[in-house]
RNA sequence: GCCCGGAUGGCGGAACUGGUAGACGCGCUGGACUCAAAAUCCAGUGGUGGCAACACCGUGGGGGUUCGAUUCCCUUUCCGGGCACCA
């Protein structure tokens, strides 16, 4: 009998579905286990190559502890708003809506192909009314709380009002920038207009005026995470910073704690550096200067307040509000031109010139406070206004920034760190002795910044302080295809809907154009007296985890038995690109509703596995400029090319199918070319794998040629699943030999090869080290070497043309989570009713891999001499005598004793002379 | 510039806590079957020297620790990723 993989994996699939088998419910008999996918944004070109591998390792983890005897929590779902569906939108005039719906419609039958265990009547999509109404909710209750530094979580705003009622907020310690302090008889004297602005200033979401990065391209703000190099990440749009107000959530209230719960959780180095990184925690001292002849102070951060006696300029940010204010009128006229030199420039221009010095003195004065000397204030784009407070003190000793400055400007420097045996060392690295500083000469530098801070603190012009780089998340976005922002405004105050309006649905337009005046779409409708801004794409994936405990629960967003038992993602599996978006979001999601009460742990995502990108090979043919003509790839040296991608399914180990290609498009119809050895040779690129650079390859073709199982398989079997590597096809035959080798176990042309006789001790033993190294590797999510584990003992069992029951059948449990299509067909001709995902994963008995003896190496000085066959745990001095009265050792020993004889018991033997 | 990774045959990659480097697969070479091809099966396959037994070299380069290093330490080159005027 043949291996027809198709019947058999439409059968499987087919009966996986009547029969419910990945269902799951609660069920405190057993222990839980969670494993999550991040789930898909699903585009318009469905799945390639590349998406399935995060996925197919995920489920072979799941049924693996399925096997186990878990009860595995294994969702999948679609993350179904956003920036692409919209744009399309707008290009074709197909309703999100619609498309949206067709594109899952889609990545749900190419990931039904695969086998995958996926429980789909919990499926959750992010654009659906009865997911977004909790998305709202949440929402709503970040709207609603406060976060209370004295208790060091997030609270009720009702008990805030209480407190401001009762004695003012002097004695409130909230993460808020709102400083101005109120008495309980003030607070009831605000107008409720007073009031709702006051706590504006308190709540975890609110509205804010603040510098966003504004892509006009797109009409919408975008969260830092979605800029790069000051383009937007979608589309690669410019961007540009603009004030505008905006919802914010204060993410930056937890910055500590988003900090500190890394060190619990089993993520990679990298990850957790990477978001260490975003947090990017400092500390330091805040420090007043004054102004003498203004009645102002100059607040500044640094994070080297012992370089203070270096201090011989100060620097602001050049939007700073004391520009205004404290520059001299026979400086204005230069200062008011730097204003409009910097405005000119745009985030891009800006960020590649950062070598570039520039600046404008203020003609202001200010004084240092411990060398007592008046020092120059000078603005310049070099500071940023977002970050500490806008203005530093400027030390050119020892900041090359500053020292670049300096020099520019002719500006003294005054050395005050004496780097000693460290003369390269720049300020960062923190080391040296304190000169040219009053009393902190000769303290070493951290000795040197405790007393310093003490010393400002003794004199209260300044204080020990902590800053983040974290900004505050703006959270609404000009655009209609995302959740409508549960709030209504009366007097231009903004109110929260009552939650049992919920959902507000996001209305019905056929127009959504974005307006490159910041106009959302929403507001072009009469009706919508509600925030006319949506909520952007994070938003509905930074709790659909939860949602999936609970799906179906419409009083709810999660149930308390359903949280309690579930409680979090075990092992979480997804790509890289989320580092600093989507994980810290959904953290800091976590925490808030773990403060509210509403869930029970504090992190939701307890094991991270990054698994790495699946990259396309581009071909490339090589057009003569000017011409119809194509010049294979070592010929083209010789003139002038444009190298033109060219689809991948027309080229054959580099040879170009040159029929295919001229009927392929239209233009190439006349196509001529300048073969090698008469044949078209294409040039390859490892590049991602997109659309438009023709390097897609697509699973179904796979599937369609060697069935899911080996496709699975095979994508394991690529390498580790954290390394990124480009696809190739070339090693899947060896997969589809090993599985029809492991059939022919079973079946040869004719026949039911299985017999009951007894299995051999020889053959228990190829079996048993097999589960052992299975299990083993599973566990540290070593599939690669799994698979190779199998082909090594289906290679033996061959050998030793074993077709006997008792070992097959352990075998098949054991294939089962990776290739769960044959492995249900084997188990069911092996006789056995219902599913093999039923069936506990076999253990290994230790009786089967003790080795008697071992056949040690002999070394003499760590250099391999022979082999010498003895009882495994036999005592140093027996071991000793053995090797001594060997022949051959006594001829490398040429007759002179041993200095040493090391004996690593299963290991090795080395004889030191 | 800073912070993380990584470098092993012709290729993808193995070697879990220092202990026979190159498992497994691809490719390649030779052979069997065949009129022939495909498929399948068998054997070989890191390099150099040798008919051979065997010897020497070998995990990006240099150095160190160790009886013994792909693995640990120092240094250097190259590649990948992240952050980037963050005071």
């Amino acid at each position: 009998m043949e291996y027809k993989f198709s019947d058999i994996e439409k059968k499987w699939q087919q009966r996986w579905e009547e029969q419910n088998t990945c269902k799951v419910e609660s069920d405190p008999s057993k222990p839980k286990y969670y494993v999550l996918d991040m789930f898909p944004y699903p585009s318009g070109s469905g799945l390639h190559v590349g998406h399935p591998l995060g996925y197919i390792a995920s489920d072979i983890f799941a049924r693996y502890k399925k096997h186990c005897g878990c009860n595995v929590l294994h969702p999948m779902g679609f993350d179904a708003f956003g920036l692409p569906a919209e744009q399309y939108a707008i290009q074709t005039g197909r309703h999100p809506a619609v498309t949206t719906a067709e594109n899952i419609k889609r990545f749900k039958e190419q990931l039904g192909a695969m086998g995958f265990s996926y429980d789909w009547s919990r499926e959750v999509q992010t654009c659906d009314p009865k997911y977004y109404k909790w998305t709202q909710w949440i929402f709503l209750q970040l709207f609603k709380s406060w976060y209370n530094k004295k208790t060091d979580r997030a609270e009720s705003i009702d008990g805030l009002v209480k407190i401001f009622a009762r004695e003012g907020n002097v004695n409130v310690d909230a993460a808020t920038d709102f400083d101005t302090a109120f008495s309980e008889d003030e607070w009831n004297d605000f107008s409720e207009k007073q009031q709702q602005e006051i706590l504006m200033n308190y709540r975890l979401a609110y509205l804010s005026y603040a510098e966003v990065n504004w892509c006009p391209e797109l009409g919408t703000v975008l969260a830092n995470d979605e800029v790069k190099d000051g383009r937007s990440e979608r589309g690669g749009y410019p961007v540009v910073k603009k004030k505008m107000r905006q919802w914010f959530l204060r993410i930056t209230a937890y910055a500590e704690r988003l900090l500190k719960d890394l060190d619990t959780l089993a993520w990679s180095d990298s990850m957790k550096e990477m978001q260490r990184n975003w947090i990017g925690r400092s500390e330091g001292a805040l420090v007043f200067f004054d102004l003498p002849d203004y009645n102002v102070q100059l607040e500044i951060y640094t994070t080297r307040p012992d370089t203070i006696f270096g201090a011989t300029f100060m620097v602001l940010a050049p939007e700073h509000p004391l520009v205004e204010i404290i520059t001299t009128p026979e400086h204005r006229q230069q200062v008011a031109e730097y204003l409009q030199y910097v405005q000119s420039r745009s985030e891009r221009e800006r960020q590649a010139e950062v070598k570039k010095v520039t600046g404008a003195f203020t003609g202001a004065l200010a004084l240092n406070p411990f060398t007592g000397r008046k020092i120059p204030v000078f603005i310049s784009e070099y500071v940023l206004l977002g970050y500490g407070t806008g203005a530093i003190m400027a030390v050119p000793s020892d900041d090359e920034r500053d020292h670049a400055f300096a020099t520019h400007f002719n500006l003294p420097i005054i050395d005050v760190i004496d780097k000693g045996m460290y003369p390269g060392a720049g300020r960062e690295d923190r080391v040296g002795k304190l000169i040219n500083s009053g009393f902190l000469d000769g303290m070493e530098v951290a000795d040197a910044i405790e007393a310093i801070i003490n010393e400002i603190e003794r004199r209260g012009i300044g204080r020990r302080m902590v800053q983040y780089r974290l900004r505050d998340a703006i959270f609404g976005r000009q655009r209609y295809w995302g959740e409508p922002i549960p709030i209504y405004y009366k007097d231009d105050i903004p109110y929260p809907l009552d939650e049992s309006e919920l959902p507000l649905l996001l209305p019905q337009m056929d127009d959504f154009k974005p307006s490159p005046d910041g106009e959302p779409p929403l507001a072009k409708l009469k009706n919508w007296n509600y925030e006319p801004t949506t909520m952007p794409g994070w938003a509905g994936s930074s709790w659909y985890f939860l949602r999936y405990m609970d799906p179906h629960n419409d009083k709810e967003f999660l149930s308390k038995e359903a949280e309690q038992y579930w409680q979090d993602v075990d092992l979480y599996i997804g790509g890289t690109e989320h580092a600093v978006g989507h994980l810290l979001y959904a953290r800091f999601w976590q925490k808030f509703l773990y403060d509210r009460g509403y869930v029970s742990k504090p992190e939701p995502f307890k094991r991270l596995v990054n698994q790495g990108m699946i990259q396309g090979s581009s071909k490339f043919v090589y057009r003569i400029s000017g011409s119809e003509k194509y010049v294979s790839f070592n010929l083209k040296d010789g003139y002038e090319v444009t190298p033109l991608h060219v689809d991948v399914s027309l080229v054959k180990n580099d040879v170009l199918d040159i029929e295919a290609f001229k009927k392929w498009r239209p233009e190439n119809k006349d196509a001529e070319f300048i073969l090698e050895d008469g044949k078209y040779l294409c040039g390859t690129e490892i590049e991602k794998m997109s659309k438009s650079r023709l390097n897609v390859v697509n699973p179904d073709e796979i599937i369609a040629q060697y069935g899911a199982d080996t496709f699975r398989m095979y994508e394991m079997f690529l390498g580790p699943i954290e390394q990124s590597k480009p696809w190739n096809t070339h090693g899947i035959d060896g997969v589809f030999k090993f599985v029809r080798k492991l059939w022919r176990l079973f079946y040869d042309e004719s026949k039911f090869l299985v017999t009951d006789a007894p299995a051999t001790e020889r053959e228990l033993k190829v079996l048993h080290k097999t589960i052992k190294k299975i299990r083993d590797d599973i566990e540290r999510l070593s599939f690669n070497t799994c698979i190779s584990t199998f082909m090594v003992c289906v290679n033996e069992l061959t050998d030793l043309k074993c077709s006997k029951k008792t070992v097959l059948k352990d075998l098949v449990v054991l294939l089962a989570p990776f290739a769960p299509h044959v492995a249900e067909e084997l188990w069911e001709a092996l006789g056995n009713k219902g599913s093999v995902t039923a069936v506990p994963y076999p253990e290994y008995n230790q009786k089967y891999l003790a080795e008697t003896t071992f056949e040690y190496p002999v070394s003499v000085n760590g250099k391999l001499r022979t082999k010498i066959e003895l009882p495994l745990d036999l005592e140093q001095s027996k071991v000793q005598e053995e090797v001594l009265a060997s022949d051959v050792v006594k001829k490398w020993l040429e007759g002179k004793p041993p200095k040493k004889v090391i004996y690593v018991p299963g290991k090795i033997i080395n004889i030191v002379v």
